[in-house]
DNA sequence: ACCAGATATCTGGTTAACCAGTTATGTCCT
DNA sequence: AGGACATAACTGGTTAACCAGATATCTGGT
């Protein structure tokens, strides 16, 4: 150990980071609802006390988030919070704009079937019940005949959450809001799909409910492979570098097969 | 579908966005190397013809990923790729700073273990042989006695980028990254950890080349079971709510046991 | 009472100048 | 020559003023 390493290194605080936290705060905390306008950049400076610069900068990262959006010569909105954040930092970062479905279906499908195998194992009382509430409600909602992909993705995220990790709960719901969003323009949920899920969904709940983890992950990798059916893959995979084979998506996990 | 989505909204583009998007070009082909200095935001004002304005604000956004980083009065210096972008994004948006280890952890069992099963279905002959000779290189510098993290990174990330899924293997390169940075106070690699850890890596090797995809992961899942019992696990664990038994970290994938 | 139009005010966007430091250059003495 | 010191040039940081456009207010006529 190095004795430098006693010395910490001080640094000023930068001013428009604990600018950003702040809003941010507000409105994460409900404090400021999505649609309401922020105060003018003059006013919050002055509020705060700081330059104007500051505040900009702290909007613009905010901004970045996806959490406000400002318009010129009018002012900034609330947003609330999204998945824009991850999208941008893909895109900037790893080059990587417009993520294949295919690929970010795999990657939430590993996710997701090793979520429910840890909540099968891991779940409490308290997670296994409120698994089944959500997919009460979704049940209820998709008898009523409306649209349900809120619902279901409370399904999935009790699950994700009952993982007893909150990372793989945090990156499981981006990733499907993420795949939402991709699979908007392709029109999914028709015909008799709802109840199909709903079949699945029952499928993975049991298994929790049972404490069964290997049912529970097949449960949940039979879910999302008839998922994956609904979106015309094929289109998609030569995008990848030929490498990702339609056949390949399926298994990934368990020597099931 | 809706007239109105015939015209695409078009938007002018946010000038630091570009300016930004040259720079981190430049890094990541290498133009510019880690350690340089960027010429002065004024220079670069000039060289881009737009305001300075946008530059600090480009310069900021790279910053904020860690491509860069500036010293008052001093200029910026290039920083290269890394994953302080996550980082920020993770404690900023999902307010999850500071991750234990354990999580972390399992998290990138999951991602790992996942891709070396996809490595071994779809590795080209290509991935193989440079996945072979990152190994060769981690064997050669633990022989002359060095430390080998950053060859021993090499590997993982070689098989993560045979997955042929480039969203996983960003994101196992990410919590690599954040691996190594957490376990840098735990000294790992002591004793005889480092040959252990060469005949874990070449029963991994063995099952891509062979294409074994059962093996590869069972291979992977001990590599990383053995690499966590290294770090005291204990002494985490109960800061995940307790529900991260120690029992349950080291199967997570397949059957076996 | 109501509506059209002019006007004042406020918005974010942009620029230029200035500040406090650092670094490079030049100069003078030894 | 060589080194200490003063000076000039340059760095990012900050501020204040100005710009164009949007909004709110007021005014006058109908």
């Amino acid at each position: 150990m190095e004795k430098t390493n006693l010395f910490k290194a001080v640094r000023t605080p930068d001013l428009s980071d604990l600018v950003a936290r702040q809003i941010r705060t507000l409105v994460v905390d409900g404090k400021l609802l999505p649609g309401e306008k922020l105060p003018s950049e003059r006013e919050l400076a002055s509020r705060f006390e700081v330059g104007r610069g500051h505040v900009r900068s702290a909007i613009q990262k905010l901004e970045f988030y996806g959490l406000v959006k400002t318009y010129p010569q009018r002012g900034t909105i609330v947003e609330g919070v999204s998945n824009v954040g991850l999208r941008r930092l893909c895109s900037d970062m790893l080059g990587l704009e417009e993520m294949p479905l295919a690929v970010v279906s795999e990657l939430r499908k590993i996710l997701e079937v090793n979520a429910a195998r840890l909540a099968a194992q891991r779940a409490s009382q308290e997670d296994a019940t409120r698994i089944r509430r959500t997919w009460e409600a979704h049940g209820h909602k998709v008898e009523a005949g409306g649209p349900a992909m809120s619902e279901d993705s409370a399904f999935h995220n009790a699950i994700a959450k009952a993982s007893g990790n909150p990372m793989l709960a945090a990156f499981i719901q981006i990733l499907s809001e993420e795949i939402i969003n991709l699979t908007i323009d392709y029109d999914a949920c028709r015909d008799s799909r709802p109840a199909e899920a709903m079949k699945e969904h029952e499928a993975v709940l049991l298994a929790i409910e049972a404490g069964d983890v290997a049912a529970a992950g097949q449960a949940m990798t039979r879910h999302l492979d008839s998922s994956d059916q609904q979106y015309g893959f094929e289109s998609i995979v030569d995008e990848v570098k030929g490498r990702v084979s339609v056949a390949g998506l399926g298994v990934q996990l368990q020597g099931s097969e």
